[in-house]
DNA sequence: CCTTTTGTTAATGTAAGGTTAAACATAATT
DNA sequence: AATTATGTTTAACCTTACATTAACAAAAGG
């Protein structure tokens, strides 16, 4: 079986300059879909599944942080590469907190553009090994899905949870009876790690303490310094 | 006890700018060390584990490339991160062949060089999964999870040690049945070796042996003078 | 001995976490 | 446009966990 082409999200509101670039990329074996302005290309990025997404900042109604806010809260895990006429200091900023992969001023080399792709498919593609696109757990008497946002207990009527609150269960869940680290949770869902987002965090595992409380057999368990922990009590005998 | 902090070799020939921006990192809580040239850098590296290299590209006999060459045929996963004078093509390529993760180009802003540090970090954290240092121990009748930071005893309900205490056991452990030297658990633990740190120590080494008393057969004794010996008594018959 | 090192317990101060509510922000609805 | 619902952050206050220090007792070793 020959490897799947990877598919890139091209937002490029210049006519020219995008059909070039998509054809460049296109001619090295990626899939490549075009979209004109950030409105076309949320509604395109929501219609299917991309391995990386190529997003202009100087765009009209909907810039390319806009943009990549909106992809994020769908997909935390995707690569971003931002493309941008300035090097203004504030936007690189910015972009990094968006969570951006790369950042690219233009003018610049497509090889390089190239290069950076490489590089960051192969980051992700040693990530996802452990990362394991995961949707379902089972959580003593619940069941979470993590895609609709759903926890069931005992099969009823599903409690829906926030994005951070999923986002947050599901990272527990991941590492069910182990440690889950502060420091993991904070940058892979909050982005940045410092006071606030920590105490915020706390918030969120008070929360998922309440939701999960119906079922005494499943607790987070805090580790002092270190992280949480979920543990399904009598789970394995 | 707060998160360790993360390591990062810098390699910059330049003393006054390579000073500079290891007290910039170090004022954001990283741990630098600073390497005058390719070849220190080649030594410092062996020495230790780092979470992060930040490569100066052109220094005298031994240029970043080179460096990072070398560095990559010892650890694959590493992050790099180039500094450059030039924006040339033909480097940024290069060095992405090399494996970079990052590339920046002098004169840089530092609040870029730390974003693009805690973007990379971010990215390897999920990683640490295959860290696999050694986090489980035997202790007689005793099981100590490291990472946990418990303590069982006959398989019971799970004791729970502060980090000072688990550090100190995981030490001991690792030792067992031999010398466990002051020193090193005061360097590596306490990070610092005076009276107060020891006295320290003598407190914890109370507090362990409180523990450790439900199984007669493990004992802490004391070297006098010179550290600590975790036996297990009848061991190895 | 008598000085240094170690054993042990208790007191203190600081940092991290738990919890609740208010503030803020944003999207959805009217 | 105004209102309501929803989600998230910030603030406040309280509790618990942890590390250090002090104080005093006991061994060790010259």
């Amino acid at each position: 079986m020959e490897e799947q082409n990877k598919k890139i999200l091209l937002v490029e509101d210049d006519p020219n300059f995008g059909t070039v670039l998509k054809d460049y990329l296109m001619m090295n074996d990626y899939d490549v879909v075009h979209a004109k302005n950030g409105m076309e290309g949320f509604e395109k990025f929501k219609k299917d599944d991309y391995d990386l997404c190529i997003l202009d900042v100087m765009m009209p109604y909907k810039d390319g942080f806009t943009l990549a806010k909106e992809i994020r809260e769908k997909n935390t895990d995707v690569p971003i590469i931002f493309l941008t006429a300035k090097a203004m200091k504030e936007d690189v900023l910015k972009g990094y907190k968006v969570g951006a992969d790369d950042y690219l001023n233009k003018p610049f080399d497509s090889e390089v553009l190239l290069m950076k792709i490489k590089a960051i498919m192969q980051r992700k593609a040693t990530d996802s090994v452990a990362d394991s696109k995961q949707f379902e757990f089972k959580i003593g008497r619940f069941d979470l899905n993590s895609k609709l946002r759903f926890l069931k207990f005992d099969g009823g009527e599903p409690t829906k949870l926030s994005p951070k609150e999923n986002e947050l269960l599901r990272l527990l869940a991941l590492h069910e009876n182990d440690l889950m680290p502060r420091e993991l949770a904070l940058t892979k869902i909050w982005r940045d790690d410092n006071y606030f987002t920590s105490r915020s965090m706390d918030v969120y595992i008070a929360k998922l303490r309440k939701y999960l409380k119906p079922d005494p057999k499943v607790e987070i368990l805090n580790i002092h310094g270190e992280g949480f922990r979920l543990v399904i009590n009598g789970g394995e005998s």
